[in-house]
DNA sequence: ATCCTTGCAAAGCATTTGCAGTCAC
DNA sequence: GTGACTGCAAATGCTTTGCAAGGAT
């Protein structure tokens, strides 16, 4: 969580992005955005809120949820589930993939050269397909190191998510 | 929901299965398993609650659950969860990818080529790639039809997966 | 006989909602 | 000034858990 992400969409565009969505730019939605946009993992609702609240104490969790919603409606951010059944969220507004470590369960974002022709050629029948996700699971070195048991090996997800 | 899905465990080899894990081969858990196998879908716990139900009318919704999890456990099933944060199940064992449309939510299975040598080549850096996750978005045919408007445009998600 | 599993009800927990006061426009 | 937003608390809904009775090995 240390400078801010080369990919988040620009602080300067962020309160024309809302309006243009009929959505509007309030302080709570600026910080939440910019507590986003300096990670590069995938906080939830709740880290972001005990982050944001240390600079703006009378933010509720409830507010930040709100904030969420409307950064993901803007198109500012967007929204994964883990395993575990808790949304994170993500500045990224550029197509990108993620790998997934099946021992701690950490998501990674991942930089990967994309191919949509290559999606394009993919039979699709009478389905449009207009995107697509990739994720990759596997081992982080630190769990390899610590030689930490798999826990999450049997299980996906997607819930509530944007991209 | 017709019939058995040509990739799912066989129901013979299911009670081994669950024993192997050290669970038992229970009448709840077998008909759990057989109900999901008919599925090409992904259901909910509480859909196939109904279902098998019909046939054995004090099953609780808590062991629906259970025997999911044990079936999961055993790597009888796999797990993924919605947009909307309801956990869905999958009989099949197999790796395959799914094509999820925007507009309805649906998730269905896909039969594509698969090319774990592809896989092998990502750069993964420290990370050591076991396996990888696939998902198409787009609309489908009905959707596209219907001019029903994009809803989950905005959010994807993983929690408690299993494949 | 042991100890896992079931079924019921109660609890848990992330997320959402209702509402009065406040703020963005 | 108007309507959207915030913050609080209560509610929602999926999923899990505690426990006594029943079932698998």
């Amino acid at each position: 969580m240390a400078r801010r992400h080369p990919h988040a969409l620009p602080s300067a565009e962020l309160d024309d992005r809302l309006r243009s969505h009929g959505l509007r730019a309030t302080r709570q939605r600026r910080a939440v955005h910019a507590a986003l946009a300096r990670h590069h993992d995938h906080p939830t609702a709740e880290s972001l809120h005990r982050e944001v609240r240390r600079r703006m104490p009378g933010l509720s969790l409830a507010t930040v949820y709100k904030a969420l919603e409307a950064l993901v409606r803007a198109g500012a951010s967007g929204r994964i589930v883990h395993a575990d059944g808790v949304a994170r969220y993500d500045a990224r507004t550029d197509q990108h993939d993620h790998r997934r470590c099946l021992r701690c369960g950490r998501v990674e974002d991942l930089e990967l050269p994309h191919r949509p022709d290559r999606i394009a050629d993919i039979p699709g029948g009478k389905f449009s397909i207009t995107g697509y996700r990739l994720e990759l699971l596997g081992h982080c070195a630190r769990c390899a190191a610590a030689g930490r048991p798999t826990v999450t090996q049997h299980s996906f997800s997607h819930r509530g998510e944007t991209r």
